[in-house]
DNA sequence: AAATATTTTTAGTCTTGTCTAAATTTTAAT
DNA sequence: ATTAAAATTTAGACAAGACTAAAAATATTT
């Protein structure tokens, strides 16, 4: 059994460990945990005792399978909690990141199963990340950032990059949500910005939200 | 804000000052929390400072009012939640007790007024206890021990005194539930055992089970 | 290739919450 | 009213998880 810490270190690392194929850096686990990189030393070790990852002095660390699996599963009743939250609990999709990371860490298997089934087994949480199944497996969807479509390519919005709450109060108040499609209709190469189609709007959207926005080219 | 810790202790104290009306002995709160009367004089004198309870040494402590609320307020939590899982979740209400337990320190104003609402602003939980109000306020209903209850007597099962799984499901298996009527046929001075009819069907209860089950007498 | 910069680790400290063992106070019994 | 017993507190220790500052290893520049 792990502590709420481990499994925040766990969890951390598996995602880092999304991006490169290399081992995960005592570094970026500190800048994406908020804290130093002595306490991630000390942490890492510890998970390197318990076979979850492993560490060889200054190479940075892997999870083993076995890391793997602990990390998915937190990582599955992270999503779930947040479409429990916003289905049946009337939580805005900006609201439910700090609760779940609280309700993440709640030991009862029943309880995440029973929650499963009371959300018909969903796939895909509010921010359209996918959910991880019981063995850990995590289905990885084509998409592609808004900020890489050409002119008049089209797609549906699946996800965000950033889901911080200003970004998706943001995507709020320009009524863009996921499952709708979008069209880009102007790019300005001075700043990256375009303009957009979208529930027959156009709006201009600058770099930065480009960058944080997930499509489903459709072809 | 307090820990989890700090919460563990302020409803210890709490339950156990219902019934004295005294201070609230350090052994007392130890023995409640299999913790030793060492942690507890440290920890009251943290919360001492924290203006959630008056201490004195050597003479026990009690809640002030602040304390009071903020006990309180994580019962009505846990009471809550048991409620969610059993309603919601397909739970026993002899599995829910130790989920309830980790779900009552998760901080989260809005969680548990939605948990409330989606419940219907239920007032008693699976065991039958009152759930306190947003204010901490808690009714006490009128209600007995079944051992006390003289032949020809009649009553419904409101509550249960001892929670354990054990108990729990030694009724589940009598066919015994919360809301039934409940009949007084004989009683054995020997042993304080008891036949009593209930869902039409006469069942032998022995004295430490009329000691754990509550009944609300109809006169 | 040497010098510099960056990253990582080590060593030592701190806080929280727990413990044991010993000392003190209160309560109960003779 | 002493004495014995029980309850409580103090003192000192420990584990987890964090920190700072300094040392060591790796990367990057020149």
């Amino acid at each position: 059994m792990f502590t709420s810490s481990e499994e925040n270190y766990l969890k951390a690392i598996f995602h880092l460990g999304i991006t490169s194929n290399k081992g995960v850096s005592t570094n970026a686990i500190a800048k994406s945990l908020h804290t130093k990189a002595s306490s991630v030393t000390d942490m890492i070790k510890k998970l390197a005792d318990k076979k979850v990852l492993v560490y060889k002095k200054y190479q940075g660390v892997s999870l083993t399978s076995e890391g793997k699996k602990t990390a998915a599963n937190i990582i599955r009743k992270h999503r779930l909690w947040e479409v429990f939250l916003v289905e049946k609990l009337n939580f805005n999709w900006d609201e439910v990141h700090d609760v779940a990371e609280q309700l993440e860490h709640i030991k009862s298997p029943k309880l995440i199963n029973e929650i499963d089934a009371l959300l018909g087994f969903p796939k895909y949480d509010p921010h359209g990340d996918p959910i991880p199944d019981k063995e850990g497996n995590l289905d990885q969807i084509e998409k592609s950032l808004l900020s890489t479509l050409a002119i008049n390519e089209f797609g549906i919005c699946v996800g965000v990059h950033d889901s911080s709450s200003t970004f998706l109060q943001f995507l709020d108040k320009q009524k863009i949500a996921l499952g709708q499609e979008i069209i880009v209709v102007e790019k300005e190469d001075f700043d990256g910005s375009m303009v957009v189609e979208i529930n027959k709007n156009k709006i201009s959207i600058s770099n930065k939200i480009a960058n944080n926005l997930y499509i489903k080219k459709s072809q």
